[in-house]
Formats: C-alpha cells, structure tokens, sequence
RNA sequence: GCACCCAUAGCUCAGCUGGAUAGAGCGCUGCCCUCCGAAGGCAGAGGCCUCAGGUUCGAAUCCUGAUGGGUGCGCCA
C-alpha cells in the first residue's frame, strides 16, 4: 500500500489533533499511551519508547473482545522486555480505566479490551449530535493540497476511462477535505500542443459542413460528430467570411474557439457526473509569459539542464531512431531512468517542458502536498514529473502520483473495443444516462485505483442486489422508511430528540455489531485518507449495510429487535436513535463518494 | 531489453501501513415472507494467499529472485 509521505509525518506529528467528535479508537489508544507513559515514569519501561507503531483496533474475532491493542508487543523489542511482561502490567492499568470492563492478555500479547455497554450509547448520541460532521477529522489540519485530475485534452469528449479518473480524484478529494486536508481540485487543459490545431482543422471541416460544402474529414482529423455543432457555431459567429481564407488566418482563432466549446462539453460532462473542478489551469496561458522559459532556467541554474545525446532504448529500436543532441533534465539524479528532453527538434517544447512550470506554479500557489491522478497508461511519467517537482521544490513538496487503470468494457458479458473509428466510442455521457451518475460513482469505487476495472453495462444497469450501490442505499432507504412511519404515529423522531432517547441496555449481539462498526467510521476515514484510498470508504459502507440488513432482518424472528416497537414511543426512539445513526454515517460515507443517499427505492 | 503496476476461494475482488483461526459478493447446497420493504437474511461446502529463498517473536503484507499478466519506453499528450 501506497502513503503519503508527507501526510505520514505530519499524521505522527500531529497525532494528538483532532476535532471535538468522538474517535473511540483515538480514545482508547489515548488512555494506552497515557498508561505506558505511566510504566515509563515507574520506570518499568524505559523513556524514549517510539510509539508511532502501537495500534487500538477491532480485533479479528469478535469473542476476543471489542478492542485490542499490539503495544505489548511492538514495544518489547526496544524496551527489552518479554512482550507477556509487558502486556501484563498494561492490562491491569488499562484495567482501571473506567471505559474498560475488561482486559486481558492473549496470544503472544495482544491485550483485549471489553468496553463498558454505556461506551455504545455513547458513540451513537455523539453521532446524532455531530450529524454530518460525525468522522470528520483534524489529520490534514493546516496541510494545502492540490488534486489535479481528469486532465483530458480538449479534443473530444469524455469517455469511461476519462470517467474513472474523474470518479476517482473526485472521491479522494472529498476524502481528503473530509480528513481536514484544504484540497483545490484542479484540471490541467492541454491546450498547447499539435492537437489542438488538429481540432481547430476539424472543427473547420464541420463548419464548412454547416455552410453547406462537404466537409472533408482527411485521416488524422476527429471524425466525431460531437464537431458538428462546433462547426453550426463557427458559422454562426462568422458567417461565410472563413470559407475563402487560408489556415492561417483562421487557425489561432478556431483553435481558441473549438476549445473553449469543448471545455464547456467537458464541463458539463464533469457535472453530469457531479464533479466541479475549483481550478481550470491552461497550458497555452503559460506560453509567452515567460514562466516555461523561467522554470528551466531555474532547473539550469541547479545545473539540472544540460545539452547531450541519449543513448538509444535497449530492445526494438523505433524505426526512425537517429542519434540527436536534445536538451535534456537531468531527472536521472532524482530516480528517472534516463533523462529527459525538454525541447522538440523543431524548437517547440515538449510536452513535459510546460508540465514542469505549471507543477512549478503549484508549489508557488503554496500547496504542502501534489497529487495527480494518471491514467495507467502515463505510468512512464510519473518518476520525471516527480523528479521535476523534487528539484523545483528542492525536495519540500511531495507530488504524489496515482495511476488509476484503464476500465474494460463489457456488454452482455462479452468483452468491448473502444473505437473511435468504428463508431463504438462510449461516452461519459452515454454511461451516466444509462447507468446514473450515483452508480456509475459507486462501481468506479468499488475496485482499488491500481486494479482494473470491469463495467459491464448489463450489471451496472440492473438494480438488483449484484450491485453494491442499490445495497448501501437500501440501508439508508429503510431506515428513513422506518422514520416516515415513526413519524406518521406522531413521534418526534428528531436527530436531537434521539440522541436523548434512553439507549437499549444491554445490548443485542446484532445491535452491538452495528454500533460498532459506527464506531469505527471514524478510523477508517484516517486510514482511507493516508492511504489515499477512497475505495475503503465504499467497502466500508457496504459492511455497514450488511450490519444494518442483518440486524434488520433478526427483527422477523425477534419482535424486540424491531426498529419500530408498537405504541412505544420510548422504546422505539432508542431503536431508531441507532439505526439513525447509521442513516448518518451512510450518508457521510456516500457523499465522500459522491452518491445520493436515496430515501426510498423506487 | 528496461521501468512501473498486478498475482488471494470455481469467478470478480477486499484484507485497516507486519499480528491471533485469511474475508466479502457472485455461483453452488439447505433453510427463512399471515412478520417495520424478501431489491433481503441465516447456515454450509470451497484456500499450498503463483513459486523459491530471505528479514523476525510473527509475513498474504517487507526484501531478493523466478514465473505469468497489464501499461509504458527521444522530437505524442
């Protein structure tokens, strides 16, 4: 698993910040501390111990207990003790805490904790009171950082790849936000290379199309039809006066033009799928100002550019290989493989050259922490960009790349090639109308960013329990089912009214599992956000609803189980109160993810 | 040839930054609707965590190598 190295030294630094909700695993592993820091002043361990290590976490089997600690034995080693010694003396001062019922030492010297029931109240009053504010966490405090993804060029619309990425960045932006991180989403437009005069030419071609000629789609153009509005446009601002002009006088402007169409087409597909970027940055405004010549002159003066010839790539040479003097980055002294050019033969910049200075302008707008969300097919460059950002920065600012894997269309269960020739090219848009944005957002999650993703359009478009998205749903839509009926009783089934519902003692084994995994909401946001992994929040829900469905579902065989108790209204607010609560979390959860929390399933 | 990513149940995949008896969905077998929504639940079968070494109290997890797959490899973006 991946981290980011900023975010982990900052993470253990800042490892006492937190907000004022309730993290009862923060908690617990606070009093753990706190207790060691006591063996240490009775001087049974010694000072100086690294804590970093020591974990508070559910334990694998639930019979162990509800918590269980490893501090025994991550700290046997270098406190030079047998991990039982320690673990016995900690457990009897854990053993004093009044949160803890119970601790015992187990296996080679896990300690496990039994919590007091009342813990369990606890946790859900806090949840009703905290509302959507419930898990949200002080990790990121005071750190800036920049997500830059989708990235597509203004060519065309988008497609699922594009989709992907989109879900993804998003998703772990909003991730970020949630763990307190300060997160710009930002778009990087190509807009300065050869492609967009390609553009310009097609959109031409459509616009003489509009004006009634044939337009003459030559190879190499984009023969997609989504141009044909562009060229309606075209005419419509200029009438017929471009018809007899050469590409010279129409060039800059239509390429200016036919882009800003396209950037309002991929605008609205990014809405479609509920993304909105905060900053659109163009790569053409970084042309004439100055700052690409800036940013190599910097990496000159760190004697980072130099004039020099590569050698040519080991294996099958490409074809029209020739030895060239280029000017190269240095980026091999930061863990390229070989150094990279900056400069085309025809004197223009490469691609990576205007990459540089806008990651350079990132690191000026302050941001602590860059992350840009690749396709799998960029993979080659992650390490020059890296590279280029650790010299610009000189080592202060971490970019972070993540490489999200290309999506494998299925139809029927039959495999499907995108092409754009053979008129098969799936939209964003196409995807979003079919499936929804909230379970095209949801599937897209459902797999880790490195593992490649199967959208088979028959699976995603059937509603049924096949698909995760309609399953956490659910869980939310039958606990406000059961509010609008507890309501219709005329019950005031308010958030602050439960939260001062008097909660079931004790607990059912069913509720207790649920209000657990509530109380683990917390924690997995920190986890999923170091890792950088939105995914878990989208697993995580999943077993929540489970929990919710199970205990939903003993409710058939056990009358007291059910959320709605008859003509008492005390004993229902304090089932409710729970399943509200885990109404809460789903929520929270899915609007990291970007997806409704649906009321009813209709 | 080199770099990056991946390899876990029949299939698709999780696995909480090294912990206890490795989990879920689908599929398979068997149960559960005069009962708050069965779009669901419960139980069961199913594993050499690709292979071989290494690190250590302890490895699916970290390291090295092998095998198999994906992606990429100067003047495209």
């Amino acid at each position: 698993m991946r981290t980011i190295d900023v975010a982990r030294g900052l993470w253990q630094g800042r490892a006492q910040a937190r907000t004022n909700d309730m993290n009862l695993f923060f908690d617990i592993r606070v009093a753990v501390i706190a207790a060691l820091d006591e063996m240490v002043s009775q001087g049974v361990l010694p000072a100086g111990l690294d804590y970093a290590n020591v974990a508070v976490e559910p334990p694998r089997d639930p019979l162990h207990g509800d918590m269980a600690t490893n501090a025994a034995m991550v700290l046997a080693k270098p406190a030079k003790a047998k991990p039982r010694d320690i673990a016995e003396g900690l457990a009897e001062k854990l053993a004093g805490d009044g949160r803890i019922v119970s601790a015992d030492v187990a296996g080679p010297g896990f300690i496990n904790l039994r919590l007091d029931p009342g813990v369990w109240a606890e946790v859900t009053r806090d949840v009703l009171k905290s509302g959507a504010d419930y898990g949200r966490s002080a990790l990121g405090q005071g750190v800036r950082v920049n997500v830059e993804f989708v990235s597509a060029n203004p060519t065309g619309p988008m497609h699922v790849g594009h989709t992907r990425g989109a879900v993804f960045g998003d998703a772990l932006a909003s991730l970020l936000d949630f763990a307190g991180y300060d997160v710009t989403r930002e778009y990087y437009i190509n807009d300065g290379g050869a492609q967009v005069d390609v553009l310009a030419r097609s959109a031409y071609e459509r616009y003489r199309e509009a004006c009634g000629l044939e337009p003459a789609i030559r190879e190499g153009l984009y023969p997609g039809d989504y141009l044909i509005p562009v060229g309606a446009a075209i005419k419509a601002k200029y009438g017929r006066e471009l018809l007899e002009k050469p590409e010279e006088d129409w060039l800059a402007e239509l390429r200016e033009f036919a882009t800003e169409q396209m950037m309002d087409m991929i605008r609205g597909d990014l809405a479609s799928l509920g993304v909105k970027m905060d900053v659109f940055s163009s790569e053409k405004a970084l042309y004439g100002t100055g700052r690409i010549e800036a940013a190599l002159q910097r990496l000159e003066d760190l004697g980072l550019i130099y004039e020099g010839v590569l050698d040519p790539p080991k294996g099958k040479l490409p074809e029209d290989w020739e030895e060239r003097e280029q000017t190269l980055f240095r980026s091999t002294q930061f863990g390229d493989d070989v150094d990279r050019p900056v400069k085309k033969s025809d004197g223009g910049w490469t691609y990576f050259a205007p990459d540089i200075a806008y990651h350079w302008t990132k690191i000026e707008r302050g941001f602590d922490l860059l992350i840009d969300v690749f396709g799998a097919d960029h993979g080659g460059y992650v390490k020059r960009m890296k590279a280029a950002v650790s010299a610009l920065s000189e080592g202060k600012v971490t970019l972070d790349i993540k490489l999200v894997q290309l999506v494998k269309l299925f139809k029927n269960g039959e495999p499907f090639k995108m092409s754009k020739r053979a008129g098969t090219f799936v939209t964003l848009r196409d995807v979003v109308e079919q499936a929804g944005a909230d379970v095209t957002r949801f599937h897209m999650l459902t797999r880790k960013n490195d593992a490649p993703l199967d959208f088979d359009f028959a699976k995603v478009l059937e509603q049924s329990k096949d698909n995760p998205v309609f399953y956490v749903q659910y869980a939310h839509a039958r606990v406000c089912s059961v509010l609008r009926k507890a309501q219709e009783a005329g019950w005031d089934m308010s958030d602050a009214r439960l939260a001062q519902a008097e909660l079931p003692a004790p607990w059912h084994p069913a509720e207790l599992e649920l209000v657990k995994k509530i109380a683990e909401y917390p924690r997995l946001i920190e986890i999923a956000a170091r890792a950088s992994e939105p995914h878990r929040v989208a697993f995580y829900l999943f077993d929540l609803a489970s929990d919710l469905h199970a205990l939903w579902n003993r409710g058939n065989d056990v009358p007291e189980l059910r959320f709605l108790q008859e003509g008492d209204e005390a004993a229902s607010s304090a089932k409710i109160a729970l399943a509200r609560a885990c109404a809460v979390v789903i929520s929270s959860g899915l609007a990291i993810l970007g997806v409704t929390p649906a009321e009813e399933m209709r």
